[in-house]
DNA sequence: CATGAATGAGATTTCATTCAT
DNA sequence: AATGAATGAAATCTCATTCAT
């Protein structure tokens, strides 16, 4: 029985895999159920054994990572004794997150704004972005009482940052003549939000 | 003579109106020809003798506006005496800018990725953005010689601040629980960007 | 206009009587929206241009012909002076209506029990139904107060004639071996239900 | 090996039995074969080891219970000294039967006409309903000797009989509004086929 | 024997684009 | 020049049936 269910999990898990890597490099709208099947190396049939619909791939996808990302930052951050350490862990785990599956997540968004998506799928993205935003607030509140950030209300802190990497590394209007290093972005990103990007007088 | 090339030009224009409302509010794929034709209060017919297809629409509605913001910043950046209102006026224009069309560049992106943008559309789109990418940089090579930034790559810069704002307002993921106030928050993005959250020593 | 809203409802009548000959001889199911733009002569869009979907087809086709229904019995049993010419005409109509559409009515009731079938397409059918039900019923009144007919409330009365005229017709469960003449049948059926099987003593 | 003959066919009964009770409230088309299965509380393959297809299914069902109805009538009008009862029993018979599997009957019909049912399983139901049709006949036929009905040919009564009960309970097109009590409907038809709607005089 | 996961043919419906008027 | 009726390619999703276990 275990078994039955282990090996259903993970043909769950292999369809996940092969829908999230087409939907990371073409929106959503332009990937076919026949060419998922055709990566997932099965019949169209099925995929609909484990999910509703195409919508419900593309939030399990999301829902997935979304707890990666939680359990990471609660890893890093959450229970870091240095706080400028689980700051700066806090960025880059955003950033990362955000340039794997930005285009996933605006396919996300897009389909959510024409009411694809269920209501009850979308309560259990809701849930896990809360429980981030949660975090990552507890992370600024400790900052302020360390008199290390800047006296700002730690949720619009947060939601502004959530807000700038959301789409730090969104597919670029211009992408043809910058070939960015991530790590060197990342860096400077840190350093910019960090300190600002005028100089110390 | 003239005087059709005027009308004909007026009637372009109106028809970017119509489709940029309705582009604006919702994804490219979900807005239809039939209602855009609704909107202007023509034909269908009528919009394919201004533009070759919907994707075209799209593209010079872009267009149109990259080359209103290249002027603002040109006026506004580019000739300002003051640097440090120089910057911030910068921020402000890219800001706006990507709050206002964020739903229609990120549609464009989209159909670029499906190729569904022609070439020569596209070298359009690409020499207005390198025109605002070269002020940007211009005023940040200024700041750089009064010593006012951080000395990072003037280039790198620029791109960085076009990749933060690109979609400082990008539809939250997790729109509903921040109803936020747009001039709240330019001025609180302003204000990390300029001095960063790390709280002065 | 008044000519192109003509031409609209002439091509609307085209597509309804193809469709009607196909549903007519096969099931709703068994009939594609090819076969029936085949049959048409147009492309499948096109029919969309006119109705909803498959199932609007059918409930305009049933519209139609029971408002059909409706004039004949207006014309011929409501405005009769001789009362048993009026009901020997409203069975003759009943009978050939159903003879002629129960495929199609027995294809609709079966849409209906799925749900398929609109709220408010149904309630233009019901209305008709219930026009007619109640021209029955003021028939069989009068025949009632001519004492023609036996004292059988004739709301009853007219259910129960529909109710076995219905279906009269209906393909026959073993169709193979009779070959009826309609006519014939018709006939025999009057006679049944005017006299009665049971010979007077 | 009679007691693994038996085992099998008893499970077979419990499948028509699960079916009938699914195909009689729902058409054929809307029961799929894994609520069967479910039903039954077995696997869909073990459905397939005792019945060829969905229709084969529908056959059998309709085969069996048209074996009961023959067996009811031979008992009860065959073997019955009083004519005017047997003809009761036989007019009661015929209006439980369709009543109970009108929808199925419909069902059948149609997959029928769309070439679903095999040749071979036509003829089983085919015999069945001769012998039906047969029995019906003989019993009118001694009605005709003792006087006691309308002279109108024995065969042609039958059929009409069927006819008309073939669907007297057919989901009526505007059920609605008519919450009939069955007993109410049998007796009153009775009345109506036995005196005729026309008052003696 | 019994199972139920896998299949893929086939159906409906949408909508950008064309073109006769 | 302007129109909007007509088109048909293309996409999603269902479900009877098979077959390896």
């Amino acid at each position: 029985m275990s078994l039955k269910e282990r090996e259903k999990e993970f043909k769950k898990q292999v369809i996940l895999e092969a829908a999230s890597r087409l939907f990371s490099n073409r929106p959503f709208e332009a990937v076919t159920m026949d060419e998922i099947a055709r990566e997932v190396g099965c019949g169209k049939g099925t995929i609909y054994l484990h999910f509703e619909n195409k919508d419900h791939i593309l939030t399990y996808i999301i829902s997935g990572e979304l707890g990666n990302l939680c359990s990471d930052i609660e890893e890093q951050c959450l229970n870091n004794p240095d706080l400028v350490d689980a700051i700066n862990n806090y960025l880059g785990l955003q950033f990362r997150f955000f340039r794997g599956y930005n285009q996933i997540l605006s396919s996300w968004v897009r389909r959510r704004l024409q009411d694809n998506v269920k209501e009850e799928w979308m309560d259990n993205i809701h849930n896990k972005l809360k429980k981030k935003l949660e975090m990552a607030v507890s992370v600024f509140e400790r900052g302020h009482r360390e008199k290390k950030l800047i006296p700002v209300d730690s949720y619009e802190l947060a939601r502004l940052l959530e807000a700038i990497f959301q789409d730090a590394t969104f597919p670029f209007v211009d992408e043809r003549s910058w070939h960015y290093d991530p790590d060197r972005i990342v860096s400077l990103m840190k350093l910019i939000l960090t300190n600002g990007i005028m100089q110390a007088v």
